[in-house]
DNA sequence: GTCTATAATCCGATAGAC
DNA sequence: GTCTATCGGATTATAGAC
């Protein structure tokens, strides 16, 4: 019965962390919720950041899950579309998974997070999936879909972080229009038609023999 | 002397914070370092959050000393791009106060934050600045300043946050150049042309009557 | 007013009896 | 596996000496 009782403490530790916070989180409150004390817990888990690890890992499985809804889309533009808005979604309908997942606390220093990375490189391959969907489609310029992936995860990630530590007063509603528009500023850019191509020139300068169009050909 | 009481304490606090991080802050260790007892500092500051508040005060001083250092440029693209760099030289050069500042507890929900609040209102004011020069220098394309400015503020802190919770293994230089060509990224654009245009048309139907270029002519 | 001493209350974690 | 007991440490509050 020890993997039920795992099971048991993870799924009261999700609700606990879910209701209380990283703050209101601790050891005690688990097991008293759990009806055992506090000693017993560390039958099943190491330490209070194992059980927060375990609890990051449930996040990712709700995030992957509404990302895996973006690949009802049918053409690539939906995927790539749907993919940012359930980004999005799972952000301000789970700010909590959100935190622990990409502002929480240091769990990468804790051996046994091999799993947290993974899951970290699976989220990149499937932006850079939706990028290589949407470059084959025509829909973005043919470049490295790693790199314009962490662009725009970066992008992302950066709006709703902000705006959930409160530095974007707004309306979850106007924060959505704010992100969708930001969105599409990235894709169009920033800059002069002039200018864009002046950066081109320097970033060909800076990297000779190696355009960045050809790399991503293939 | 209360105040000059206030002020040594302010300064042991960016000390220890700096030296041992968010988890070695304690304010046993901080009368300690200063040769008293804890209940002693309660007749100086509320609580620890109010100390680490003043912190984040200090913090955002240093900030915006290095942004200062981009005023020095002579043009405004000189300025523009220099903002960039201060910003990622400070996040790089003091990453404590950067996760203080942009990634650390809340400190929103703290009554007094208004300076905290008013501090961020200013940095937002400053990029604002920076990218109305470099629309006029004819840099960027004319659109609203304040949301370009948060697209790209956006975007860096993303950038930024990432790579400092590891979740972007690369070394510092690594991450100087991909912070270069990802911010190039953005304001050449990711989408084709093609796309671009379709994303202007879709905008301009959702917002009739109010051309995105229109608003910032004046 | 300023500081010390003490204590209450919480926490994470361990040892050892059952 | 679970308990009791306990350690070491943290924040916070109160009482009282100077």
């Amino acid at each position: 019965m020890s993997i039920e009782q795992r099971d048991r403490i993870l799924a009261c530790a999700c609700d606990l962390y879910l209701a209380d916070g990283l703050d209101g989180f601790s050891m005690r409150k688990l097991a008293r919720s759990l009806g055992v004390t506090a000693p017993a817990l560390y039958r099943h888990y190491g330490s209070k950041e194992r059980v927060l690890l375990d609890v990051v890992g449930e996040g990712y499985r709700h995030l992957v899950q509404y990302l895996h809804g973006a690949l009802q889309g049918r053409t690539p533009e939906d995927r790539f579309r749907m993919a940012g808005e359930r980004f999005l979604d799972f952000a301000l309908e789970h700010p909590r998974y959100y935190e622990v997942l990409f502002m929480g606390v240091d769990l990468v220093r804790l051996e046994g997070h091999e799993e947290v990375a993974d899951q970290g490189c699976a989220l990149n391959q499937f932006w850079s999936d939706r990028l290589r969907e949407a470059m084959g489609a025509g829909l973005l310029e043919l470049r490295d879909p790693e790199a314009s992936g962490v662009t725009l995860w970066a992008h992302s990630h950066g709006l709703i972080s902000l705006y959930l530590k409160g530095m974007l007063p707004m309306s979850d509603e106007e924060f959505r229009k704010l992100y969708r528009d930001s969105n599409a500023r990235v894709l169009t850019g920033l800059g002069t038609r002039h200018y864009a191509d002046r950066l081109a020139e320097e970033r060909a300068e800076s990297t000779p023999g190696m355009g960045s169009t050809t790399e991503a050909v293939g």
